[in-house]
DNA sequence: TACTTTTCTTAAAAATGTCTTAAATTTTTT
DNA sequence: AAAAAATTTAAGACATTTTTAAGAAAAGTA
């Protein structure tokens, strides 16, 4: 994961940039807002660490920027400011989350982890694995070893959920939501019925990986020993 | 994070929940006073949204009553009356912000955030451990060591009440409340069942954690020597 | 001890959630 | 415009969970 961070404190920067690096991060740091602004546009952050108050321009209007211009990256605004006001504009500016300072390590980290999560994790090939199994995401075809079969979009787009969230529990409501959108009439079958269709096709290409309903709950993606 | 919803007015209790929940909290609601109160000294709250005008006790009460026992959790106070003085006596006593009806979404949710995030706290994981067993709150499944088992729902639901209280007694009317809902038919049998159910479970995965009985009042978890 | 109350445990009934089809409908391709 | 593919609907079978109910056991009381 590549992350940015914007902050005007040397002191602070260089101490930030150091934790995140030991925790395996690539981080980069702009020291004023202008040039945190032109590293931020590029798209290629994972996550963007951005303090409010900045030379040259201020954090808030970067983000502005950047939601102007169509980059949806996970912000988390810093600010010495503990101002709920300053808060609600920072988050209707776009932040996905708010860090007051002073703050600490641990907290930074588990964010920029709640963050990142969020965001998956498909890289630029598209290919997106899973156990034995591997997803193209752009030529929706799953395959485990040489065999391979054609996905349609809404079982790709469930197989990718699935996969996206790896051994953790997909609410079926929240499965809904992303393949059908939240106001649809969309049923729980509907749900079921892709369900059934992908372990049919898992099936058909001799995967190990299953997928195991937790009732009442949702789906969850396993691996068989 | 967790937060505590308590209104009297079902529609609007029910409303802003729904909203919460999406919005990745975990929400109790509490429709009185008198409940509102007991669930807030648990202890296990992150916020607090409160109504002023509540049946039985009114939130200013409630509110004072929790700084009293030295219950520090962000409150955020919830009322018709834009009125100042109201305003003031809120503040007064310990409400840490105020919001005045009808209130949009956002606004709350930004006011949430903002608490939330002084006290610190970060909810990355959905596991909730206590002597020796953990329990993942979203595959349902109880563990001790290597074994595991799964549980069903509701069974969930109670151990996961249970361990949040800690060492403390749920009396069984707080818990149908939050397993079945405050005005439901459910009776005391409901929880003695389920409870009986949980024990052989807790056996099955062989763990020094029992669920004692507090005759007249309620149940605790209790790690055995 | 005898009696009352509360809790525990079970089995079976009822309710609910899930799976699997096939057919109907819609969308896309030819 | 026809054919093919994908999606949605619908319904019955099936599985699991929840609720009910009733007797046994345990705890409290006189």
């Amino acid at each position: 994961m590549r992350l940015l961070v914007v902050e005007d404190e040397i002191h602070l920067a260089e101490a930030v940039a150091h934790i995140l690096k030991k925790n395996n991060y690539t981080v980069d740091v702009a020291y004023d807002g202008e040039s945190g602004l032109d590293n931020a546009l590029s798209g290629i952050y994972d996550v963007i660490v951005l303090d409010i108050m900045l030379p040259k321009i201020d954090g808030i209007t970067i983000l502005k920027r950047l939601r102007g211009e169509g980059v949806g990256v996970p912000v988390i605004l810093l600010t010495a400011k503990s101002d709920v006001s300053d808060k609600v504009l920072g988050l209707d500016s776009g932040a996905d989350d708010y860090l007051a300072k002073p703050f600490n390590t641990e907290e930074l980290l588990a964010r920029i982890r709640a963050l990142g999560r969020r965001r998956g994790e498909i890289k630029d090939t598209n290919q997106l694995s899973f156990g034995d199994i591997t997803l193209n995401t752009s030529s929706l075809k799953l395959s485990r070893g040489a065999e391979e079969i054609s996905l349609t979009l809404k079982e790709a787009e469930l197989l990718e959920f699935l996969m996206l969230r790896k051994n953790m529990v997909a609410p079926k409501e929240q499965i809904i939501e992303k393949l059908w959108g939240f106001e649809s009439e969309a049923e729980a079958n509907h749900v079921e019925v892709y369900v059934s269709f992908l372990r049919k096709k898992l099936n058909f290409v001799h995967s190990k990986t299953t997928i195991s309903t937790v009732r009442g709950v949702g789906y969850t993606l396993t691996e068989q020993e």
